[in-house]
RNA sequence: GCCCCGGUAGCUCAGCUGGAUAGAGCAACGGACUUCUAAUCCGUAGGCCACAGGUUCGAAUCCUGUCCGGGGUACCA
């Protein structure tokens, strides 16, 4: 039961028992207990339409509102006319109960039973190594997947990537020059061209693994290349905890035709004319403000067309929700995408773009531009060998998506042990560590416990907070943003911390010793579901 | 020029479908370990929520404009 939904239906009721129909029911908690628990500010909103003072008409619903609700312990008006709700404590209490019995599952719903979901998400060119930045991105991705599959969706992470076009071509030359010059000394590096050490080690593996008569423009470059730095990704995200299941490439989409098979539908919705050499596609006939081309002068397709015919290949693997996570390199070009296969008579509603801000990193102050080929990074792998695994996740995803964040390496390295994922994570650990030094004293941390004894104000405030873990989950799904979990494990893990320095929980009094192991137990569960979902350990000591 | 983000404490950022006195962490200062973990707790200090208008009972939150920063505006991805 939620009590928010459950004040929203009463106070409906009331309100329409009053000759009043509001639009929508607000219900927050209250900040000051001055305020109750919970308060509503439905009779100000109100206010305009009835033409009365808000106070008269929240006077008016109160009326009409059950005193005698078993919930619902006091209901009082305050100015400017906001609606308090003081809940009786059993209801707090008897959330305890309900927390341990659904244990993992606390907090899901079962909105995507049956239904599935794709999130494609880091997607880099297998070009280098993946950077911080990229980082952002496959945790951001990741978790989004996990509360997806929180509430009940089975999701798929994909991760696309284009290898036919230049940029691999590129990278197959640079391969080539390191390995030429590692024969006969000459540097005859492409302008352009990617300047990484990891270029090198790659081109000296060839060297050894195939020899030195290896012919000019030989495909074996491009393929070895592709391969030894998809390892290095796919090292790299494992380490982060984030496992694709599927990985399409550009590729494919040229072999089944469904590249040509793009072009002639969209040639055949008049979407298409030649101009310069070039093939463009009519944008500016869909409302976009200017035309993009599709194939340049040289016949080479941009990255545009494969990206068509791969979103209209995602619709029809028949995906309930398709997300695609992108950094805000790519506002821009999403749109004539979607817009490409909308107009090709497919389905986009189940669309989601997320479009995420970059970081930008700082190292002894100064900031440190980023570049693939230019060798001027700072990867993924540096970064989290210097702080580790659940530092970089937590660190990117309690920020908003849309914040263009500030990463100062020192920093985070300097005080990786100060950063606010531990106080989530020792606050777990201290109630591991409490349940089993009772249960070194005999007490069993499964007794039965009576939680009317749950009465300190500390352990009130504690389960009050617990009581949001569910609408935070919802929300999260609804907005697709996970910092709020976040902020809310935050919280919760302070009002813990605060119960432990004001009650001890082991004690003479057996009674009030299984009820406080009880609620423990219950804070556990929802910082280990929360965690979870986060992609964050939950350590039992520290 | 145009489009998308952002501008909140010294620093990094929450809060944004409008709600009561704007929050956290770090940094600073002062307290609390003979205790189930001090990776903690308590306290002090720190703010014209970029600026200017507007909308209304009420604006950090919505609208308009200005300024500053990031990204895009490619026959790169």
């Amino acid at each position: 039961m939620n009590l928010k939904t459950y004040l929203q239906t009463k106070i409906s009721e009331a309100a329409k028992l009053a000759d009043l129909t509001p639009d929508f029911i607000l219900i927050t908690s209250s900040k000051d207990e001055q305020h109750g628990d919970l308060s509503s500010s439905v009779a100000l909103s109100l206010a305009k339409t009835a033409k009365k003072p808000p106070i008269e008409i929240a006077e008016k619903i109160i009326h009409y509102l059950d005193k005698n609700d078993e919930f619902i312990a006091d209901i009082f008006v305050s100015p400017p006319g906001f609606i308090n709700f003081k809940i009786h404590s059993s209801y707090y209490q008897s959330l305890v109960t309900e927390i341990l019995k659904s244990g993992d599952s606390f907090g899901k719903t079962d909105i995507g039973v049956g239904k599935t979901a794709n999130v494609e998400f880091v997607s880099a060119n297998p070009t280098g190594p993946l950077t911080v930045g990229h980082g952002r991105q496959a945790v951001l991705g990741d978790t989004v997947a996990n509360i997806l599959e929180w509430h009940s969706f089975n999701v798929t992470r994909e991760y696309y990537f284009n290898n036919a076009g230049r940029q691999m071509r590129l990278l197959a030359e640079s391969v080539e020059a390191r390995y030429r010059e590692l024969i006969d000394g000459d540097v005859n590096f492409p302008e352009d061209g990617y300047q990484g050490n990891y270029i090198k080690e790659i081109a000296s593996d060839i060297l050894n693994e195939l020899g030195k008569d290896l012919k000019n423009g030989e495909e074996l470059f491009r393929k070895k290349a592709e391969e030894a730095i998809f390892n290095d990704i796919k090292s790299s995200l494992n380490q982060l905890g984030v496992i694709h299941d599927q990985f399409s490439n550009e590729k494919t989409f040229y072999e089944t035709g469904a590249i040509d098979k793009t072009i002639s539908e969209l040639k055949g919705k008049e979407l298409i004319y030649e101009a310069d050499g070039a093939t463009w596609f009519k944008t500016t006939s869909l409302g976009m403000d200017q035309d993009r081309v599709l194939i340049k002068s040289t016949g080479e397709p941009t990255y545009r067309l494969p990206d068509i015919a791969y979103h209209i290949n995602k619709v029809e693997r028949g995906f309930d929700f398709i997300i695609d996570i992108f950094g805000s390199d790519h506002v821009d070009t999403y749109p004539d995408v979607l817009a490409a296969v909308g107009a090709l008579g497919y389905n986009t509603d189940h669309f989601k773009v997320l479009i995420h801000q970059f970081v930008t990193l700082l190292k002894k102050g100064q900031k440190v531009k980023m570049s693939t080929r230019k060798a001027d990074f700072v990867t993924l792998k540096e970064l989290i060998d210097d702080v580790g695994v659940d530092v970089v996740r937590y660190f990117f995803i309690m920020r908003s998506m849309n914040s263009h964040l500030n990463f100062d390496l020192d920093l985070a390295a300097d005080q990786s042990d100060k950063n606010p994922v531990f106080y989530l994570q020792y606050a777990h650990a201290r109630i591991c560590n409490i349940i089993k030094h009772g249960e070194s004293l005999g007490v069993n941390p499964h007794a039965n416990f009576d939680a009317s004894l749950l009465n300190h104000k500390a352990e009130l405030e504690l389960l009050k907070t617990t009581d949001q873990f569910t609408d935070i989950m919802e929300i999260a799904y609804k907005t697709l943003e996970p910092q709020g979990i976040a902020n809310y494990l935050q919280d919760l893990a302070t009002k813990f911390h605060k119960f432990y320095s004001e009650c001890r929980v082991i004690t003479d009094n057996h009674e009030l010793t299984s009820a406080r192991i009880a609620l423990i137990n219950a804070v556990k569960v929802i910082l280990s579901n929360g965690l979870k979902v986060l992609g964050i350990t939950t350590p039992e000591r520290m």
